[in-house]
DNA sequence: AATGAATGAGTATTCATTCAT
DNA sequence: TATGAATGAATACTCATTCAT
């Protein structure tokens, strides 16, 4: 995303072929490693390109970990809410609206497991990833605060905002557990409680069409 | 090669404190620099004693930041269920118990949120933290789903066990955001949305006595 | 951790001649320091390049001083036999064989007696090493019993192989004793006697030609 | 042997005791880890006292070695021409001599090859050991030197100088090959051939009394 | 006499980055 | 454009030795 100053921007066929090597090497060996135990030099040699070729494209690894989660997270933003507003068009209820948002956040988080380790721990770590995930949250409870706003009147809630961020948070927090640990309840009813919870304490009544 | 390399327990008053002395600037420094920033030399300079002692009382810096955080935990854990088990005693409305919770959650997550980053990040980048982790989370999310089972009568869930999970997730990530991330709307908002999620989500009357 | 820890192959003539400056630095610093009293850092500043520079040709010290021994060693091998043939074929007496062999062990133990002792100590206290003074041993040993075979008309004794060992071990002990030792006698004297000894032990006419 | 300025000499019985202690274990040590994988603390250890104790009777690990080394040489040395004094007398002939010298000599040499292979690589590293080697070689030699001009007789030799040496170094290098190494050729065979080999090279007549 | 806690200089090794080819 | 040889600061950890108790 970022290009500073004596970094080649691809123009040529072959060159953006090669940066998205050396981005395809980088997940596969972040995902193996991690993002300390993965350097420059294993990425370039995975990618089959020199230690030089990956400076010429990226400043650092975390400049190429940053261009990754880039390209993971807008894949994932676009699909969902998208979908929501078709399940509420064909008249869903509040409920099925919710279990499905479960399962497409699902599908979303399990691409790889342990890339999704790197993104998370890299928050914590890392001013620049912070903002990015921060972005981010403030990107997806905006816009669902403002879906809220649109069906008010089948909604409890009224703090839009905060309920916005707490579901949010539910959410994320429940999908990193299934990815990332092994759960101690099958997933499935881990889901049926996530669904359950987020339902009636959003919608009057979570099994009424909106 | 050779075997004598055994950590020393400290059996003094003066060596105890020396080693209460490193485990202090350890937090100190983890929370300043973070995990990978770092190293034996800086929090044995902090903590005012010679790298070799540091080396005889803790075999490597993650040893040291296990140690943190299993002082930590076992501090946080016992408070939070006895005070629970008082407020029920006490003729507590469920709303009013959750909304405690919450309280004592935060209270527990703020001693140092810079510390608290380095725990969070560190359990998604290796295993024994991990572990640690886990731990954690199952010995509360089972203690709170025995506690459920005692006031099922009270309650609209039937999985005591997704229940727990669910519930511990969204205490858990909104905590987190709260001490860690600068939060979108006030944290007040956000703990009355939390409270009002769990305990219509758990309860049959969240606002009857239990 | 990660595996792209490759020792590189010295293909252009620049890089090999800084191989070899390596090596002739190794050597040297060996020479005046013993293998414990070495470090990678000193060989690197002898030789005028980077630690870097050292770590991307050998995986460690032990490696460079392996590879001056291998070096050293298939010098030495070679020549002798080659020359003990001649010798035959111009008709010397068995004497005279054994005083030449005597006399080109000697040079080729004095080269450098101080790596000689290096090399020598090592034997005892690494595996490698030793594996690799066996390996000479066994070579040389048996190289010289097919010899005394050819030529069994001659010799007194019968048992071949320990002939080669025992007379190998007086050879090789003499050597060492003149090259890293103050010898308590002159050298010719020692180096005459040697001869003898060998020679009255191996031949029925030592002074007769083979 | 040599005790410096602030070294403890014990004079009761239990100062005594606690210092042939150190010296057990380090003898211990030194054959299962080398000298450099052997240090202070795992001596102290290994004889039970404390590093303090380790220090109060020794300046370091090489002097302990050098006191074991001294230990070991001077039970040798005694006993090997004493037997041969009594074998002349008794009217061997110089092959059974040379024969029975070559069975104390392997005697000698098995207490403990682990050790035995320290000592050697040591006379190649140090100084001290070196010096303490050469002292015991040239006591060696001219002893056996001083006997051979006793029985000058009965020999073919007549620098008996140069004799000893080289017949000592057969003998050593032999025992050392025997003891540190799998030998290639079974220990009885080497062993009559060294015998051989010393006796003709010596002896006028090798089967006849001296 | 005996202890063992404390010291800190020293060592091997890695890896992000540059730049001549 | 692409290469990969070269750099050297930085880091984790050890161990001989001292000295207050």
């Amino acid at each position: 995303m970022s290009e500073q100053n004596t970094i080649r921007v691809p123009q040529q066929a072959r060159s953006i072929e090669k940066k998205q090597r050396l981005v395809d090497a980088a997940m596969s060996e972040f995902g193996k490693h991690g993002f300390h135990g993965t350097n420059a030099k294993g990425i370039a040699k995975a990618a089959g390109v020199s230690i030089g070729t990956f400076y010429a494209y990226f400043t650092d690894k975390k400049t190429i970990l940053l261009a990754i989660i880039d390209q993971h997270l807008s894949q994932i933003d676009q699909s969902v809410f998208k979908t929501i507003a078709r399940k509420v068009h064909e008249g869903a209820t509040g409920r099925e609206i919710i279990r499905h948002a479960v399962k497409m956040g699902h599908a979303s988080h399990h691409h790889s497991p342990e890339l999704l380790r790197v993104m998370l721990s890299m928050r914590y770590i890392d001013k620049d990833f912070q903002r990015n995930a921060s972005t981010e949250y403030k990107d997806i409870t905006s816009k669902l605060s403002l879906f809220l706003k649109t069906i008010s009147d089948c909604l409890r809630v009224t703090d839009m905002e905060a309920a916005a961020q707490v579901v949010t948070n539910a959410f994320e927090e429940t999908m990193h557990a299934v990815a990332t640990a092994q759960p101690h309840v099958e997933q499935t009813r881990l889901y049926e409680a996530l669904t359950d919870m987020v339902s009636v304490y959003l919608f009057k009544d979570p099994d009424a069409p909106l």
